[in-house]
DNA sequence: GTGAAAGCGCTAACAC
DNA sequence: GTGTTAGCGCTTTCAC
């Protein structure tokens, strides 16, 4: 019997001689306690332990107990990589990320991290450094490392990376970002109305000349909020003037040189809609940096409503993401993905809203 | 021998009838290439296999480029579990964290992130989510998981858990708080001096009914900065008035009653220090609620220079934490326990700095 | 209902 | 220099 070599004999008597009751009710990790100590302590074979440990049901109820309680006395914890090696659960899923420094992605990724607290789930942390050669590494290290699933908050994940991942058939879903084979689960937002309502606020405050603070085309989000500015102005009989709009890239630096170049134009807009709050904190920034005030010369939208855009003075005017309910959507999508496996691939859409704060003002 | 039972030998022919080789070139993850699918194809035993993949010298030079060069075609990617299970390295460490939800905890965490990166190492994320009680599960959860070492960004973690830590014998560093007991890696910043350097600004500004607003007093940085703003004024020849110290919380809401407390004074302060930025724009918000401009009528500053510091209108004049370093910094710290285990424990203080920017004003 | 045995993929003695 | 042999701690058939 594998299980009784004399290194085993050894290890169990030192324990025995070094770690007293005492240490064990006061929670001191016993790093060696193992099923098979469990086992030993309870009378009962170490798979009658993993089937009580596991939840199983054919097992007796005293045994169960007696297993249970042993266990707990014994201060035992699974070893989670043994466990996965043999084919259980990890119980860790992964959330890959470009970077960690704005809002948008801390708010979304706290959502995902409750939710997955509240599901006894760990979380990994793949941030990819915007580094595009990396991802191909991040594919492989993740399928066949520890996570049993993989939430995608990447903008524009190159195609053959999630090839790879339908390939694997792994568990996984794209927060915030179309896919338009429609292959994979996602969690995405309005982003067409959101933008469509910024406008017409503006609209309705009587502004005419509204400028946009585009996101990076690349990226479906930043295609969908520029059709629901067009369409909101096409509503309003506005003619579209491309000149209105000025290429950002979703970042404050990009929001404050578009601004610039709107602000300089020989007919200036006068408010200005940032295609989200990254760059309309730029886009602030770059307004009074020309000596005009917000909002009494020019009114400012952003799109996200991260915490940042309420401690702005004045307080910015957004289009709300439900930022945290997207990151534990997406979690749910993901569990349900892993708990019936083959079952059809689910994706939701959540909604935006006008939040109106103080960046805003009528014109006359 | 074990390897070549009928069952290994049904799943090698599977894949190679599935697997076509511009698959394998494509990078198409073949879920289950392993150490002994490479010894095959190269001709040799698998823990000569190993040993190459794990840099061993006293390998031929042509079998070990042989094999390199078979795992590299074959798509090899090392399997984690399996690897720490048997005694390897699972190359992940932990970072634990009360919440998600700051631009404090953030930057550090992309320090960390960073850091790790450049290691090779994978980041497991634990949020405590301010629940105490968790706290114990976590220490074992982590102590019998994946990560080989830990960093505490915990305010105040309770004593018996950094005991356990210890017991254990488990690589560990606190970030950004005390250890009383000396007896673990930290890193922290001068606290005490940039709190010193804050107050002695407002002062050479003319100011000298200076508030504080504290921090969370059982936290040591709380205390450190408290000293650093008496031991300022002290050398001015200023009384210390216990009144022009109002207890925050490291919160903006904190920040923000605390302020209005202060500001209804029957003397109010000309300026106020605040414990963190964060309380900092609660003192913003405050301020300019009850109808006082920054700077003209009261001057602002806060400590951490967390990203959204820059942002603010006006942005605010703080003490900057190299909060990224710190990150950084603890990594480094780790990474030496866990590479040299037994050598002495380390612990650095960064730098403080003050960046003044436009919260504050002179006075007349 | 419970035990025995095999094996997850790998590292690490120990041989030769 | 390289192969053989044991496990790491667990899940999972397969018996009984």
């Amino acid at each position: 019997m594998r299980h009784s070599s004399s290194k085993r004999q050894k290890d169990a008597n030192v324990r025995g001689t070094t770690t007293s009751e005492s240490d064990l009710l006061n929670g001191r990790i016993a790093k060696s306690v193992t099923i098979y100590d469990v086992s030993r302590a309870a009378g009962v074979s170490y798979s009658t332990v993993s089937r009580v440990l596991n939840g199983f049901e054919h097992v007796k109820d005293s045994t169960r107990s007696r297993v249970l309680r042993v266990a707990e006395e014994l201060g035992y914890v699974a070893n989670q990589k043994a466990r996965s090696l043999a084919g259980g659960k990890s119980r860790v899923i992964g959330l890959l990320v470009p970077v960690l420094d704005n809002g948008y992605i801390s708010e979304i990724a706290r959502g995902v991290d409750e939710a997955l607290a509240r599901s006894g789930y760990d979380l990994m942390l793949y941030t990819t450094h915007r580094v595009k050669s990396t991802e191909m590494m991040y594919a492989k290290a993740i399928a066949s490392g520890l996570s049993e699933g993989l939430l995608l908050l990447v903008p524009k994940v190159p195609a053959h990376y999630l090839e790879l991942l339908r390939a694997q058939n792994f568990p996984h879903v794209l927060i915030d970002q179309q896919d338009e084979a429609n292959r994979s689960a996602t969690v995405e937002t309005t982003n067409r109305q959101g933008a469509h309502d910024a406008t017409r606020h503006l609209l309705s405050l009587g502004h005419r000349r509204i400028a946009f603070v585009s996101g990076s085309p690349e990226l479906s989000p930043a295609r969908e909020r520029l059709d629901g500015y067009r369409k909101a102005l096409g509503e309003a009989g506005i003619a579209f003037e491309p000149e209105l709009v000025a290429e950002g890239d979703f970042q404050t630096e990009g929001g404050r040189s578009a601004a610039l170049e709107l602000l300089s134009l020989r007919k200036p807009p006068s408010a200005i809609f940032a295609a989200n709050d990254l760059s309309a904190f730029g886009v602030m920034d770059a307004v009074r940096s020309v000596g005009l005030a917000i909002p009494d010369d020019i009114s400012v939208v952003g799109f996200d409503d991260i915490p940042q855009a309420s401690i702005t003075y004045p307080k910015l005017t957004t289009v709300r993401q439900p930022l945290t309910e997207m990151g534990r959507v997406a979690v749910t999508l993901l569990l349900e993905q892993l708990h019936s496996p083959g079952s059809e691939l689910e994706s939701v859409v959540l909604k935006t809203e006008l939040v109106n704060r103080e960046s805003c003002g009528a014109i006359d």
